[in-house]
DNA sequence: GCATTAAATAACGCATACGTAAAATAATGC
DNA sequence: GCATTATTTTACGTATGCGTTATTTAATGC
């Protein structure tokens, strides 16, 4: 779970492999369910197979992908179920975040990219700027659980969210306004500048169940079985 | 985290080098702190590079080592701090598994192996063989999380517990005699088994949070700041 | 046409080679 | 002796080649 930077200068190739290929994936361009040789993404990444095959073992250890000899990489299909295991862990960490960010006492200071995030939140959705409120939504629960303080904790919610990513994306339009999510953090920030940890992590909790079930409901109805 | 066998007949090189480093991680044998070369363990190992490599970014990636060119991959020691943060995901993704276990209403049968640890954890507590009790011990957490049904909880789990298991089994005779897990598994088996979700979260939560202040004491008392 | 066997092709894991950059060592100057 | 510079050595990331094995294709027999 360190962060490692191989060299000093750029990125090494097999760093650019995973970043360009987790990129790719969450924004579908390999779509979920496909199957790609090696030697088809060494091609289309302009490397050779080292790289690729050591970008592709750490995305397989992050949820993204399955190594399949001889049938090629495959990118994971996100069902319904999954969410529903997804969302459950990300509650769970999420709402640790929350409960001992309330607890930490932080100073205002230390709240402001929080606040600046939740206040993005409600400008976009003032405007109904989808896109923008989504960007602003993930900043808000990133720097929750960056303010919680457990970097574990932290790198888990960014490898389930990137497993999630692509079936928020799909749905960003489908949801209803999101006023109850605004809602929601605002109610989180309070609770954490009050040092209450028990109603952060209460809310925090809520919040979650919520879009869960939102979610989960959005892609039965719609019949997006595996995105 | 699918697992992925790369070789029907027998595991692969790569495979093997990540069992086997894992294996001198966890026994210390690759103590805690210590760089090595690549070509080192390619040595060690009897393989080329280019498998050790490989197992060596997915180790990195469950976070038991951290690859650091030119200065070698340092296996990664756990402080009390890191101990802080892997009981508090564990707590909470167990927490989360002993609701579902509970709400799941699990027949007898499926409580099977549960059930056969805990008679373990108590055979070996009224024979003192700390060692039996440390294995029965995990095979409880292990079977309570996969009776939690969800997969990737348990993968963490299972990340998590690699990382504390060094700290565990060095302090595994310093401790007090285990009588309170025991009573506390034998609580969380019975509301399980009563279907009383509430209470198997609240006393498995109070079984992690004892455990966890005990093992942080053991470790300031002795001091043994990374193990 | 279908099933079986044989042959060809291709994907893979791995070992090795190589260029590069970092680290270590040696040489030089004050 | 210490700082600086030059040279040598080494570790690394990567590309490539190769043996093995799985898959595909072709040939054969009924």
């Amino acid at each position: 779970m360190a962060r490692n930077v191989r060299h000093q200068a750029s990125s090494s190739t097999a760093q650019r492999a995973q970043t360009r290929l987790r990129d790719m994936i969450l924004a579908g361009e390999l779509a979920a369910g496909t199957d790609h040789l090696e030697s088809e993404l060494a091609e289309r990444l302009e490397m050779s197979r080292t790289p690729v095959r050591e970008a592709c073992v750490l995305l397989q250890g992050r949820g993204l992908l399955e190594v399949r000899p001889r049938k090629g990489v495959r990118i994971l299909p996100v069902s319904p179920a999954d969410m529903e295991e997804i969302y459950d862990v990300l509650t769970e960490l999420e709402t640790l975040a929350a409960r001992k960010a309330a607890e930490a006492g932080l100073p205002e200071r230390a709240l402001a990219p929080l606040t600046r995030a939740l206040d993005d939140m409600e400008t976009a959705l003032a405007a109904d700027d989808r896109a923008a409120w989504a960007d602003a939504d993930q900043r808000f629960h990133h720097e929750l659980v960056r303010l919680g303080g457990n970097r574990r904790a932290m790198d888990i919610v960014e490898m389930m969210s990137d497993q999630v990513a692509r079936a928020r994306q799909t749905t960003l339009y489908m949801r209803p306004a999101p006023d109850r999510s605004n809602a929601d953090h605002r109610a989180v920030l309070d609770a954490i500048r009050a040092g209450d940890a028990g109603r952060a992590a209460a809310r925090h909790r809520a919040h979650r169940q919520y879009a869960k079930a939102m979610l989960i409901e959005l892609l039965k109805t719609h019949r997006l079985s595996n995105l």
